[in-house]
DNA sequence: CCAAAAGTGTTGATCCTACACCCATGT
DNA sequence: ACATGGGTGTAGGATCAACACTTTTGG
């Protein structure tokens, strides 16, 4: 399909990704280097034609870093005249989250590196990647707040109730801490009147008392 | 500047605004009549060079109906290849409030009408705009459990608290109805340990005891 | 005096904070 | 036996739903 009939202007689109991570306990962001200018960014990339948002989004996080996530959201857009000095590109930011650090780094043609920083340390990112970071991070807590489930999104399939705990210490701060252990467990409990995990009946082992494993509780989707 | 470097696709955009007020009691949306094809839709309108997104939605708001509002902000972008048969066009959709029904209605030159329906009962809209419509009424309702303050936008600078439950339980529904008036006066004396509201000294007179004014307490913001 | 809407007191249930305590394993 | 992390009981305070009640105006 082409342009017939369009009289009005049309911006550059693309979209840009901040993909967060769990490691050691700190919250990590994904970032790639732009081999254009040896620059740090967001992974992401203009919009082709045919495809949606969404799928520009998976598409640029799949070329750019091989990966695929559970969780991969819209939630802002950056659009000043004047973001990008070439010309005016609106940027479609998304929120993503990956399960573990671990993930076959790939380069392609435009990225020449890609890696993990810890949040609290980033580096100088291209445009307003570094706004469009710090964004990304303050809607994840918010949204942690608001639906907890998505916490399973930086868990694998099954989990001990500590780790779940630290992941929410790690991402809403200490409001899921003071005295807790006990207080977060009677939360998950009573979470939606209904528990927010059930237990897989396995069990994982330590130097200590074995901990139960759980998985997201499937009525809760 | 030009689009000089750009080897890639530039889709068509354009803002649409979901604007909501109360008409006795009950939420109404704005639409406008398009002079194109005589369909009724979300006022709104393409990107122009030089602007941002949210120039651009309360540029569309002020042509289109002749209305400048207190609350306008971005919720949720629409992006299907196939949502308008002429082009692929991306909508970048708007969540708006105005304090009353009263408008200067103002047909510009796309438009030869502009109306509020109720928003159970709305009109066949064009393209996905019956979708987006029912998306922002959701978010809003969700909003109004999140940040109670924007219930401000719907009412004049003074109002009793009568309209302001009034406010919410059009709004977020029976949450705020069921044996109330006591609790929702307690919940605003609560609110952030602060207060919903001040009073203003002034009273309201009818035909029954005269009802205190209040206005949003300045300190929330 | 009565209709109508404004505005208040209070109780019992529920939820949450805080702290103290016990349990099962590997070394 | 002891270090380590897993896991529980419960008292006292804060919060909230529910219901019954009093107050002030206009007509």
């Amino acid at each position: 399909m082409t342009d017939f009939f369009s009289p009005y202007w049309h911006p550059a689109v693309a979209t840009d990704v901040a993909l967060f991570t769990l490691r050691q306990g700190e919250l990590h962001l994904l970032c790639v280097k732009r081999r254009d200018d040896g620059k740090w960014a967001l992974p992401g990339g203009f919009m082709q034609q045919g495809e949606s948002l969404d799928q520009c989004a998976a598409r640029e996080l799949k070329e750019e870093a091989g990966i695929e996530v559970p969780y991969l959201n819209h939630f802002a857009n950056y659009s000043e005249p004047d973001r990008d000095p070439r010309e005016q590109v609106i940027s479609i930011a998304y929120l993503a989250i990956h399960p573990s650090g671990k993930l076959r780094l790939k380069a392609d043609t435009d990225v020449s590196d890609v890696n993990w920083f810890d949040v609290r340390d980033l580096p100088s990112l291209a445009f307003d990647h570094n706004k469009i970071a710090a964004d990304a991070q303050k809607h994840l807590t918010g949204l942690m707040e608001r639906k907890p489930e998505i916490a399973f999104a930086f868990l694998p399939a099954s989990f001990t109730l500590s780790e779940l705990q630290q992941t929410f210490e790690a991402i809403a701060g200490d409001k899921y801490a003071p005295h807790n252990k006990r207080n977060f467990r009677l939360w998950t409990e009573r979470f939606g009147g209904i528990g927010l995990v059930v237990e897989t009946g396995d069990l994982r082992t330590g130097a200590h008392r074995p901990a139960k494993l759980y998985a997201p509780n499937p009525k809760l989707f």
